[in-house]
DNA sequence: AATCTCTGCAACCGCAGAATC
DNA sequence: CGATTCTGCGGTTGCAGAGAT
């Protein structure tokens, strides 16, 4: 029997979400968490696939979300991660607290690999250019590259030694794992070895862990909805889970005033947002 | 000022594994 | 235990804005 379909594509909306649609996913997240994706548009009267409702909250509207390019430290622990891992962007994600996998993706494609590139480094296998005879990996590097970087080609011939070492982290650590990575200490897909090893990349990087600036705020296409009242990671993420118990005014949703909130504000609530 | 090209990002698509019946 | 569905992931696409001509 199985269970029920996702969503039936008929009537489904596409493309880019509107403010009116970012307001009303947000509040029944907010009034309702989610009990499952697939009934999510259906009982906050979307008419989107539950698949794009979770997309929209987890790249784009969730409070604990940062925002901006990434700083030198994320970009540089996303190297070394990433030449542990590869491309999978999900597990990198999750040791950079406020980046999504489709963001730090993207900031990859647009921007980590050209640096690489310039620098000498194949972003594929972290190696430098030229280095080995993979010229399959080389080939299929510029295939991907844009015109100007295929006649270009590496601008700096002097970075032939690690990424990592060549981009250095503020606080050195990240440099020295990948080292003991790439003398074969680390197997491939090995997941329990990935986990103790980036747990201990993790522990050690006070920059990236749960920054203390880290507000959650809410955004839509036209508004940027503070919340700032929580000060950190874990706070962002408890409150997330019991998000039922609070209204939308406590959270400065001033803007949804057009829109019927469904639960009612508890006193005992407001002092306490008051008080942060 | 108008047009073209490039770049970056949000969103979609298809697949795989997990969960459910 | 097989069939079906759900969820999450990675690759790819399309659009909007910026910059160049």
């Amino acid at each position: 029997m199985g269970r029920q379909p996702c969503c039936d594509k008929l009537g489904v909306k596409k493309g880019s979400w509107t403010a009116e649609e970012d307001k009303k996913l947000i509040i029944f997240i907010l009034n309702n968490h989610h009990c499952c994706w697939r009934a999510v548009p259906k009982l906050a009267g979307l008419r989107r696939c539950g698949k794009s409702c979770r997309l929209r909250w987890t790249n784009y509207l969730r409070p604990d979300l940062k925002r901006g390019l990434l700083t030198d430290a994320e970009e540089q622990l996303v190297i070394d991660l990433h030449a542990r891992l590869g491309n999978r962007w999900s597990k990198i994600a999750a040791r950079l607290p406020g980046r999504t996998d489709n963001e730090i993706k993207n900031h990859w494609n647009t921007h980590i690999k050209k640096k690489l590139v310039k620098m000498g480094i194949n972003p594929v296998t972290h190696e430098p250019i030229g280095k080995s005879s993979d010229e399959d990996h080389q080939s299929s590097l510029q295939m991907n590259l844009p015109t100007d970087h295929q006649t270009n080609g590496p601008e700096n011939p002097k970075s032939h030694h690690n990424v990592s070492s060549s981009l250095v982290s503020p606080t050195g650590s990240t440099t020295d794992k990948v080292t003991s990575l790439e003398d074969g200490s680390i197997t491939g897909g090995g997941s329990e070895d990935d986990e103790f090893l980036l747990n201990n990349l993790w522990v050690d990087d006070g920059v990236l862990g749960a920054p203390d600036d880290l507000m959650g705020n809410f955004r839509t296409n036209n508004n940027v909805m503070d919340i700032g009242f929580l000060s950190s990671w874990d706070e962002n993420c408890s409150w997330l889970m019991g998000c039922e118990d609070f209204g939308l005014s406590d959270f400065g949703f001033n803007c949804f005033s057009d829109m019927e909130v469904v639960k009612q504000v508890e006193p005992q609530t407001m002092e306490v947002a008051e008080k942060q």
